[in-house]
DNA sequence: GAATGATGTTGGAACGTTCCAACTCGATAC
DNA sequence: GTATCGAGTTGGAACGTTCCAACATCATTC
């Protein structure tokens, strides 16, 4: 069980432990014989280089750490597949821990991954407060992935959720529908900016009038319960534009139980892209993020910036893009616009 | 930038350092002084105790490593969740990486693993070879969780998939099933003792005439294709036990089409409890793995390990557990057993 | 008043690697 | 034949921590 050194390797191949360090990084000064002898010793002896003895003395670990608030939320894995790829073809490495959306869990989490002095720090959707990115990234590079704060020293790669929202509306009014409305995520990552675009988009067509959002959370049930609300009024709408997929299941969920039809009564797009929505048994019209590039970008910036020490931070907000699917149609008949 | 030492707390704090050590680690035989001056200045400095230096003198790490090979599986979500639970309760550390499903990926993630001088590692379903495993567990204790392989140093966790295929035979017998086919997952992971367990519970209520397998795979339209091939029958099935929820999906999708009801025409079952599952939309019977659990139950069996050198390899085999949902329901009349 | 004990504090060695300056040795140049 | 060079190799210092044996100080005991 105990592991074998760098001299363990040099005195089973009868060389200087500094030669088998030049050979173990690959050096190009060391002549084939020697070469040949020591990675025949290492392999016999199964040697593996010690990543914290290397870290201390180079003062640089060559590894990226990834602080992921919710591993349920699939959206991430696509997000960590850009951010893994994009390192490990740079010659860095990745590793994630995981708050599991606790605030305390994620400090410890992000906490771990500075004591183990990773060169760059990701943070994804983080639920804890700015202060403790604004604290990390006065040692080391720090990038926000879905969320973005006002902070000197941190770069944020987010979507443009208050377009999406305009998206969708434009989308539902070119359909033909004009009472649409609205349930948000409530105080969730990125529901006010799709609010927004959505108020906004509702003013741009001239349906100020219109307006209606109700209050909801990212959750079936908060999806539901906006519903249910809605449809209590005495003239529901012929369209709703629910926070995340998730909550859009909800609500068609309600709208099943009430028997009505949908797109045929009313038209219901979600927001994220989920398998979910892409089941063509939902087939939910949604709006899709650019994962993949998300975490891609991330990645990119936390390189960047560890090459050199660039002190602006940088915001990037990656265009988002509607897919239609079959739960959106014009409204029904007599209730053209 | 450059992170200040125990050193540099010491020289603020105008002690020694090993004094400084000796608060960091929470030692009662420091004066209460001392104490404060110590934390006082830590704080002052901003300093964070470097783990790479910390592993290196003590030998240990206290960290567990857990290489996940499929973060798009949400079924590891949980998994992970009761692994950092238990691990961190323990005053361990949990970091993981990932190989995205690529044997060459994953074998790097556990590479990095191994040379972060993990205390104990993970292996959530890896795809590579069992010879990466084995060769991993003659240097830190190991343990495999959804996949077993028979190798004397690795324990694993895993749910009796084949018993879990007995009872969702049994719940359509129950129901008044004969023609229950399998559409099974190929060549993925618990597939075959899913299809065990299928045969197997088929012949011990005297069906084995009916006993009907056709390939799939663990994807929509693995199970689409298994279910249009079943459909081309003299006398398709009453229900179908399809290998995963995923799958099922692409059943329900074809059974929708053709104008076939579920429950009334034809029952289906998946497998896994996905969040899909249980949506009331699709409403699927299904079977559910104690997730949450197997990840526990991972980390304690690593925890114990490390506590003590066993060597006898221990296969934890937990129950599965069968959720009804609406697929499912008694066969159309006249098909009555 | 000397010996003993308890409490708090200390410096040095060690962990496994990288980096650097310095060394050896043979080849080449004058 | 000496000086110069380049290729290949080497030992020692350094990285930041923990652990240990040893020390200082003061109170207690006889």
């Amino acid at each position: 069980m105990k592991h074998p050194t760098i001299l363990d390797v040099a005195n089973e191949a009868g060389v200087s432990k500094s030669l088998v360090s030049l050979v173990m990084r690959g050096s190009d000064r060391v002549s084939p014989s020697s070469r040949k002898a020591v990675l025949e010793a290492a392999k016999q002896l199964g040697y593996r280089p010690n990543a914290a003895a290397r870290t201390m003395v180079r003062q640089r670990s060559y590894v990226i750490g990834v602080m992921v608030s919710n591993l349920h939320n699939p959206f991430f894995a696509d997000v960590i597949d850009g951010i893994d790829t994009t390192v490990t073809d740079t010659g860095y490495r990745a590793i994630l821990t995981t708050g599991n959306r606790l605030p305390e869990r994620e400090r410890l989490a992000v906490a771990t991954l500075l004591e183990m002095r990773v060169d760059g720090l990701i943070l994804a959707s983080p639920v804890f407060g700015r202060e403790v990115a604004i604290e990390a990234s006065q040692t080391v590079p720090t990038v926000l992935v879905g969320k973005a704060i006002r902070a000197p020293g941190v770069d944020s790669v987010t979507t443009d959720d208050r377009r999406g929202g305009e998206m969708i509306v434009n989308h539902l009014v070119e359909l033909g529908h004009r009472r649409i409305a609205h349930i948000d995520g409530g105080s969730g990552a990125g529901a006010r900016p799709r609010r927004t675009g959505y108020t906004h988009a509702m003013r741009r067509h001239g349906l100020e009038r219109e307006i209606r959002s109700v209050r909801g959370s990212f959750t079936e049930e908060g999806g539901a319960a906006g519903m249910r609300s809605l449809l209590a009024d005495a003239t529901p709408p012929t369209a709703v534009f629910v926070a995340n997929d998730l909550a859009a299941i909800g609500v068609l969920e309600v709208l099943d139980a009430e028997g009505l039809d949908v797109p045929g009564d009313l038209s219901v797009v979600g927001y994220d892209n989920t398998a979910l929505a892409a089941s063509r048994r939902l087939g939910l019209t949604t709006v899709d993020q650019p994962r993949h590039d998300m975490g891609r970008m991330a990645a990119e910036l936390i390189l960047e910036k560890i090459g050199q020490d660039r002190t602006t931070p940088r915001r990037v907000v990656l265009p988002p893009k509607l897919i239609a699917r079959v739960s959106t149609g014009p409204p029904p008949d007599g209730e053209r616009s």
